[in-house]
DNA sequence: GTATTTGCAAAAGCTTTGCTGCAAC
DNA sequence: GTTGCAGCAAAGCTTTTGCAAATAC
């Protein structure tokens, strides 16, 4: 249930000003269907006001950084050293990278928020920021290097 | 249970010849009482062999890691974007950071496999790595935190 | 003698910063 | 008039790479 920028609400309700350099920014983030990296959210929200420039996109995400509004991700160092952001959502949720085709998988499960509040508990500790990535292969490219051990007559793990 | 330089052992069990550089560099990690990034190794290696150059550190963390012996970090980014090694247990475990004293706190629950099963299993994924992060603050910060607002006369949220 | 690995230095990739000037109240 | 942001370009930090010389078998 995204509401239309959201985080611009959220933003104008906590009295903060915004250029029109970093609504076009911010909507660009909440619009995002895909993880954005710096660069590539620099490239998308030129779309909506060109004169937006690097450094602005970096001062900004630091902003909605700090405010809790959006969280940062490296998946795995998939793609070189990158960070990649979106929106915080209310139940946590991770991340599953493959190794083979690159692919980011989103999966929730309450077992997560049950770690989060035990991990809390148990070191007295106050979370800010939880982050969990996992790196690997998906289904499909399991299923590819098991369909390729058999073309080459290799025995096959799972029999 | 640590023995002796473990890591040089597996490697030569596995017949992994290696110069004396890398050696100084393994038993580095191996030995390390704290996180280690790349510099700090490199600066601790070469109070054994002062030969050891940059690159082979680099060259040296790629072929530990792609062995799957040592794990790669980033402790929430609280220094910078370097990362940080450690070398690969049996059970996981997990990383708190804390934002006020730079602390890093070591964690391990039998929910941390339990979930790690549990995403392997749901998405029908090979898990290879997995990284669980935690950024916030830690007991002693937050009670530094209440001791402040208390002198300050201000309301102490815990009542 | 061939293959691997080293050291060095330079490049690359991403992010941050200093500064000048513009814009908003 | 002050205050704060924007844009620009340069610097910063960590990591990677190309290459010739050195080392190991």
């Amino acid at each position: 249930m995204l509401l239309r920028c959201e985080l611009l609400k959220q933003l104008e309700a906590k009295g903060i000003r915004l250029t029109a350099q970093r609504r076009a920014l911010i909507s660009t983030i909440q619009e995002a269907t895909t993880h954005l990296d710096a660069a590539s959210l620099l490239k998308l929200a030129r779309e909506r006001d060109p004169r937006i420039n690097r450094a602005t996109v970096y001062r900004t995400i630091e902003l909605l950084k700090n405010l809790g509004m959006i969280d940062e991700l490296d998946l795995m160092h998939l793609h070189g050293e990158k960070h990649y952001y979106e929106v915080s959502t209310q139940e946590g949720h991770l991340h599953l990278a493959c190794f083979g085709c690159a692919k980011i998988i989103e999966f929730a499960t309450p077992a997560f928020d049950r770690l989060k509040q035990e991990i809390a508990t148990k070191n007295n500790f106050e979370i800010q920021v939880m982050r969990l990535e996992v790196g690997g292969n998906c289904s499909a490219c399991i299923a590819k290097r098991e369909k390729y051990l058999h073309e080459q007559h290799k025995p096959c793990p799972c029999g």
